[in-house]
DNA sequence: TTCCAGGTGCATA
DNA sequence: TATGCACATGGA
């Protein structure tokens, strides 16, 4: 904890990166906020013209806010599309993560139809049941320390059915070397993972744009289907409506989505 | 009580 | 290739 990242409230907004919907291991308290990846941990405090970000690994969270992309240059290129002029307003400070892919997978696996209460609940469990204690927290587990999880622990923590598809999962991770691929194209990358238990396409797109920072890439889920029939057609198919929002907004598809879900999830109407 | 949540997997036609 | 349904679980 003796080091210490400063950043301009220009950068970035903590409550509205934090609570976007594209990380579930941090804690807000009333005047600072926690955040896990991996084993790594930082403590967010806003200070009247910045925020301190107090860590244990300064060169990992650098990274790990994304400080050195220029957003002003992605949101003028996006607020020429009607449909994001609002939402760009209100999640103004929003930053994409860049976070441990291991924990992405797992995290975004037990995301698939449930709510961000339980899945918070679930992973945070996971944490303290399988990982390191690291004395005031406890880190994310590895995968081989998860090499001896069973069905009955995951359905204990709460993952419900998708326990079956978790312990599928991580046999197959066993023959996956995550960083070989870090070198994949993204629509190789995205054919790979789908290949994978309890990976579909939504939980692929998520995995790509917050695991491994490829933003061309749309997550459809429940929310952003509705803000799509409520701004476009009604089209149930999750597939088409991808293909036409990818077909929009290009390289910055993952940025737009963010902007879209976070400003569809406070209930704000388009 | 019923519906919904950052969907996926599998059977069927 | 496309469609429909089952799948845990807790909160609204």
């Amino acid at each position: 904890m003796q080091n210490k990242i400063v950043i301009s409230k220009k950068e970035i907004n903590f409550v509205q990166t934090l609570e976007c919907g594209q990380i579930f291991s941090y804690k807000k308290h009333s005047d600072f906020f926690e955040i896990f990846s991996a084993d790594k941990y930082a403590k967010v405090v806003e200070k009247s013209d910045c925020f301190e970000v107090l860590c244990d690994d300064k060169k990992y969270w650098e990274n790990f806010f994304d400080l050195q992309t220029d957003y002003e240059e992605i949101k003028s290129q996006l607020q020429k599309f009607d449909i994001l002029e609002k939402p760009i307003e209100y999640g103004n400070g929003i930053r994409i993560l860049r976070q441990d892919v291991f924990e992405i997978i797992i995290s975004f696996v037990v995301s698939a139809n449930n709510n961000i209460k339980r899945i918070t609940k679930t992973l945070f469990e996971l944490r303290k049941r399988f990982g390191k204690n690291m004395g005031s927290y406890f880190a994310f587990p590895t995968l081989s320390e998860l090499e001896k999880i069973t069905e009955t622990d995951l359905i204990e923590i709460g993952t419900g059915y998708r326990a079956k598809q978790i312990i599928k999962l991580l046999g197959q991770l066993k023959s996956i070397n995550l960083e070989d691929m870090k070198k994949l194209e993204t629509l190789e990358l995205r054919n790979r993972l789908i290949e994978l238990s309890g990976i579909g396409p939504k939980v692929a797109d998520c995995i790509l744009l917050f695991g491994f920072s490829r933003t061309d890439v749309f997550p459809v889920d429940t929310w952003i289907e509705k803000v799509y029939n409520d701004f476009f057609l009604s089209l149930k198919n999750r597939i088409e409506i991808r293909k036409n929002l990818v077909k929009k907004f290009g390289n910055l598809s993952g940025y737009a989505q963010q902007y879209l879900f976070y400003y569809k999830r406070e209930n704000k109407i388009i």
